[in-house]
DNA sequence: GCTGACATGTAATTCGTTACATGATTAC
DNA sequence: GTAATCATGTAACGAATTACATGTCAGC
C-alpha cells in the first residue's frame, strides 16, 4: 500500500511516466523505500483501474513514446485520507537478514563474525557519505518541478536515515570493541 | 529466506515444534523479525522437503500432539552456508511506511506532522522501555535448553534494537523541535 | 555496428498476511 | 459451561522480486 501512495504523492507534484517515477524513487525515498520498475508498472495500472489517476500517451524527447500519468481529484482526496488515517497500527518494518545472521552468529563464532562486523562498519560509514550527497540532492529538482511545500517534509524523512546510519555506526564499533575484549580476532 | 534460516538456527539449539518456534520468536528475534504461526507451519513443511529436518509426533504435556522438528547434519551444513555467504548483498530491509508518510506529508501540512511526530515519539519512549525488559529476557530460556553459547550473539543483536531506538527519539526530537521553529501548532 | 540510456510491459515465483477450520486440555 | 491456552493446519490474497520480451534513439 505504501508502494501505492508513494507513486500518488509523487505524482501530485508533477504529471510523470512509470520510468520517471522509479529514476525518483531510487534518488529521494530510496533510503526508505525500493521498488522494481516492473512493480512501478503493475502499481500505475491498478491505480488507474482505482480512478486514482489517468494517463496519456506522449511523445518523448529522447526514445519511444511515454505514458504520463496525472493525478485525480479522487486520487489527491484518497492520499490524504491514507496520510490521516489514525486507525490502523503505522508499522515501521524492521525485517532485518543482516540481524538475523548476528542472531544465529553462534554457528560460526566469535571470529568470523568479528570480520564481517568490520565490513560492515565500513559500509554504514560510506552510507554515511552517500547520505551526505542525496541530502544535497532535493535543490536538484527544483529545475524540474516546483518542490517547495515538499522540501521540509523531505528534509525531515531524510534526517531519519542520517540517524540511523549513526546508530549502526555506534552498535557496530560497540559490538567489534565487545568482540574484541572477549578476546576474539579477525580471521 | 531469513525465516527459513532462523527457524533452522533455533531449531539447532534445541529440537520444538512450530508452536513452540512461535512464542520464541516473539520473544527473541521479534524487534528485527516476526512471523505468523501459519507461515511456520508452512515454512517448517518446506524446511522437511528439503531434508534440512526431520519431524516426528509426540504427546504434548497439555493439549494435542506436538509435531517436533530436529535439525539434521544437511540442516546444520546448509545454515552455517548462508551464514558465510559472501556473494550477495545482504539487505537491511529499511521499507518504512512511516517514513514514506513522513516524506509525502505536504498534503497534510506541517501542524498535522507535528500531532503525529508527537505521538511517535511517545511510542519510541515506550519502545526503549519494553527493550530493556527484553534483554533482560535471555537467562529466561537457561532453564529450558542451554544457550550459553548463544548469549553473546543474542546480546549483541539485542543492543542494535537499543540503539536503533534511540536514533529514532533523537531524529523524532529533532524534527518536532524543528516543526515548532517554523511555527507550526499541532492541532 | 554496438553500447547504453530510454521506455513499457508480462509471467512465474516467493514471501508474507488474513481468514478459516478443527479439536484437546486446563482453570475458573 | 466457557474461556484461555495448547496445537496444527489450509486457502485465498497481496506485495515484491526475478526473469523474460520488445523496441527506440543517441553517441562512439
Amino acid at each position: 500500500m505504501s508502494l501505492h501512495f508513494g507513486l500518488l504523492g509523487l505524482l501530485k507534484i508533477c504529471p510523470m511516466s512509470g520510468y520517471d517515477l522509479k529514476k525518483i524513487f531510487d534518488e529521494s525515498v530510496n533510503f526508505f523505500w525500493s521498488a522494481q520498475i516492473s512493480q512501478i508498472y503493475r502499481e500505475l495500472k491498478a491505480l488507474e483501474r482505482a480512478g486514482c489517476v489517468v494517463s496519456t500517451t506522449e511523445a518523448s524527447s529522447a526514445g519511444p513514446n511515454k505514458r504520463i500519468y496525472r493525478i485525480t481529484e479522487s486520487g489527491k482526496a484518497r492520499l490524504k485520507e491514507w496520510l490521516l488515517d489514525d486507525t490502523r497500527e503505522i508499522g515501521e518494518d524492521d525485517r532485518n537478514e543482516f540481524l538475523m545472521r548476528v542472531f544465529l552468529s553462534s554457528s560460526i563464532g566469535g571470529n568470523e563474525l568479528l570480520g564481517i562486523l568490520r565490513k560492515r562498519l565500513a559500509k554504514y560509514r560510506n552510507d554515511l557519505e552517500r547520505l551526505n550527497t542525496s541530502e544535497s540532492n532535493i535543490p536538484k529538482y527544483q529545475e524540474k518541478f516546483d518542490i517547495e511545500s515538499e522540501r521540509l517534509f523531505w528534509m525531515i524523512s531524510l534526517r531519519r536515515g542520517y540517524h540511523d546510519v549513526q546508530s549502526h555506526i555506534r552498535w557496530a564499533e560497540e559490538s567489534i570493541r565487545f568482540l574484541e575484549d572477549q578476546g576474539y580476532r579477525a580471521p
